[in-house]
DNA sequence: TCCTTAAAGCGACATCAGTTGCGTTAAGAT
DNA sequence: ATCTTAACGCAACTGATGTCGCTTTAAGGA
């Protein structure tokens, strides 16, 4: 799947081309609401993140919008599968509580920054499906990107060979998941260094060891 | 402060007593009104948990609703301040590891039990203030209650006497939320053992001890 | 250039969350 | 027994969200 432009009304069997019509008009109106709603939630944050103030900001009618996205949580299930697609990828420090500190690091900013994309988007993931589904593939994808770091402290003998990626790599973001979306706890700047660290040194014990 | 049960219009001053009624009529559709939260949330779960539903389901008046708790939110902290009055203790297996695994059983059952009230209330925390002080009020004094498994610990020498308790408990704990709540991972029985052997891990590695 | 039709525009409508003003009931004090 | 007034009942209203049927525009193929 590529970028999501919204329902898809499924051609049905192998007849003649349904003519879908994905470069014109369409895309540009997709380009503009998209881009109404960076703006929009720059702006204003998230409670203001309505369809009709998206629709009004982009010129273009409400229903278009209602039609295409169904509700905000589909709007930001289209602007995070369009920012999916980027190089991201894991910093390499040389050391396994370097890593994990610095994607820590990464994730602390993203979701203390005013207004935060990927915070406006949890709370849409518990009223919309889409924002939920989106939500889903951007950490699935995330996370895998972050085995690199896991491959690389193996090869240096830092941890076991058999230990679980995924494992190791949510114990180590998870507390910050926790007491920034969860426990609404004021930020700690020394978080992202500590879970790093408790994560690496329960990873080199062994805790994430396959069986 | 005790029960909460709506806006307390401030006296003001030491004048003669306001002559608040606590005891009669109020508390009467106040029980009625949390029982019928707590039937509904149980029958239709959180999405068809609306104020309307609640108050026909009481035999009260929309208006004495929104008046007393403001919304669902306000519902829902209101259930969860009279049921954080309990007597739970973590329960004590003689070793760290188990009782963090005893622990994370529970989080386990309440977050993945359908219908979840944690899992309701965690939604309602991001659509509602009064929701999310309540759900931290709750957790703050839930992880409270749990130092003692951290401090049996240290009296039997398994961890480092300066272990700071919240972030090792956050360490156990965190994982399940992530998955569960964030991730949305199928649910996975090993988890809660897998999460609390690593937190214990680490902490007898002394990843959690003071400076 | 013309034709077909997907997608956008438009307004009317439906629904629901939440508020307001006012009359009614009954808790608790005298 | 009587009085005061907090809390409840009631109905009408507002505003926002989401839907529907129809018309209009323009993308892309002939």
């Amino acid at each position: 799947m590529t970028s999501a432009a919204g329902p898809r009304p499924d051609d049905g069997g192998a007849r003649t081309a349904p003519a879908r019509r994905p470069g014109g008009r369409s895309a540009l109106v997709r380009a503009r609401v998209l881009d109404a709603v960076r703006a929009q939630l720059l702006e204003h944050g998230y409670d203001e993140l309505t369809v009709d103030a998206v629709a009004a900001r982009a010129g273009v009618h409400r229903t278009t919008v209602y039609r295409r996205w169904r509700d905000v949580g589909g709007l930001l299930a289209d602007v995070l599968d369009a920012a999916g697609g980027d190089d991201w990828r894991p910093r390499d420090t040389g050391s396994l509580e370097g890593d994990l500190t610095a994607l820590n690091r990464e994730v602390h900013q993203a979701l203390t920054e005013r207004p935060s994309i990927t915070a406006a988007l949890i709370a849409a993931s518990f009223r919309s499906a889409e924002a939920a589904e989106a939500l889903r593939r951007f950490w699935d994808d995330r996370y895998a990107r972050c085995e690199a770091v896991v491959d690389r402290a193996v090869r240096r003998g830092e941890i076991p060979a058999a230990t679980d990626a995924r494992r190791l790599l949510v114990a180590a973001t998870a507390p910050l998941y926790h007491h920034l979306v969860l426990l609404r706890t004021p930020p700690d700047p020394g978080l992202p260094g500590h879970a790093a660290r408790a994560a690496a040194l329960a990873a080199s014990a062994g805790a994430f060891a396959e069986p």
